[in-house]
DNA sequence: TGTACATCAGTGAACGCGCGTTCACTGATGTAC
DNA sequence: TGTACATCAGTGAACGCGCGTTCACTGATGTAC
């Protein structure tokens, strides 16, 4: 790659890592500016368009890197909850929470805008999450858990509802983070953790009561 | 009232009105404006000043109105599930995508607010859903299948699981409605049905099996 | 009941501002000979 | 290797537009007598 092409690779990732802290910032995807990422990078406006056609077109690639970011995240959840012999829960658990405060911008960025501003955007942040549904479907395959459960649409099910959950305790974290101070946060995470590793526990009290020639969605 | 008050107060609601419709229609709320939501009411910009403050202040009265309408819609959906001898949960998620198809705005400002642009709104909609978490956890205690978790913690725990995934499901829901037309559109609808049941029945497989003596979030 | 004044929801002009987008440009880097 | 030309990321001025907010106003409704 040529110097001039290596540079513009950079300007280029500048321009998607100043959207993405922008639109994490307290602040959604559409309610941000061109300019505004472009001043955060410190270009001149017009520059943008030497790498995205417009908003629409840096907001595509931005789902698509912030989607590899979380199904890295997820897999190594998964794989720490298969692979550790005791309190697996609490382990897989506390690697979300880590993940998610160690570099919250790519959770944030994909709930927000699951449900945000773009229409384009929506649909392909519907297609990734379907994609980390099916992964994880596949990572739980390989649990003991779940041997007895033989389909695939049902896995596809559980990880639906891990997906969507999991989610919604990232965000909640986050929240938790943003409001508390010192002593009591500490508090509060403790207690948020205790609720987490309950709603798990049930989920998969369920799922080591399912009777796949019963209830299944296939029938 | 006197006739001024009472047409005050129906400008005001069309302004909250138009709000709503407005920024449920494939944007958010941070990305409409002002003079958007005054011009949907044919009324001059300067007119909105004599209801609200800003823009903050009408979205907060929002949050209010719409957490009320589903408060209603989630407690129908309740005793729905309560009194039907059979077959509860099919009639019970039937009556909630009935509900989401007749009047979505309120689903959908909620849920994409929910992480939405302004901090105070985020606010404002974390604690009205804590309220109808606790509404849920209520209804719970009076259903025979949960009789034997005594603890309220544990309901809302329970509790926190449903809300959480009904406003997936709800969205999911106007997404195929978006999407998809005449035939296939009933196909996938009936699909998704499916799914969202084996979502309910694994869940309340878990509470059946649930020990409080041992799996409690107070020990 | 009629009159004189107060209230106040809605008006319309005006403001300064940041926005997206266009255009002709510059000058460093790349390429052909 | 050196030269002459091509490419193209980044520049800077300019544009028209919708925005939130101010202000003095109007005229229908309310109130006091």
């Amino acid at each position: 790659m040529s110097i001039r092409d290596e540079r513009k690779q950079q300007s280029r990732q500048a321009l998607l890592d100043a959207a993405l802290a922008l639109s994490t910032s307290g602040r959604s995807f559409s309610s941000i500016s061109l300019r505004e990422i472009a001043r955060h990078v410190g270009l001149v406006p017009t520059a943008f368009y030497r790498h995205f056609q417009d908003m629409n077109e840096l907001g595509l690639e931005l789902v698509d890197q912030v989607a590899l970011h979380l199904k890295g995240i997820l897999h190594q959840l998964g794989q720490a909850y298969i692979y550790q012999p005791n309190s697996k829960i609490k382990i897989s658990l506390d690697l979300l929470f880590q993940a998610v405060e160690h570099h919250p911008e790519p959770w944030v960025f994909m709930i927000a805008e699951r449900w945000g501003g773009s229409e384009v955007i929506r649909q392909a942040i519907a297609r990734e999450i379907n994609f980390l549904i099916e992964d994880m479907a596949n990572d739980l395959c390989k649990m003991e858990t779940v041997q007895h459960i033989h389909n695939m649409p049902d896995l596809q099910i559980i990880s639906n509802i891990l997906i969507n959950l999991s989610f919604t305790w990232a965000m909640t974290w986050m929240d938790i983070n943003r409001r508390y101070q010192a002593q009591e946060r500490l508090e509060q995470q403790k207690q948020f953790k205790l609720q987490t590793i309950t709603q798990v526990h049930l989920i998969f009290r369920g799922i080591s009561n399912w009777d796949t020639s019963k209830e299944t969605t296939k029938p």
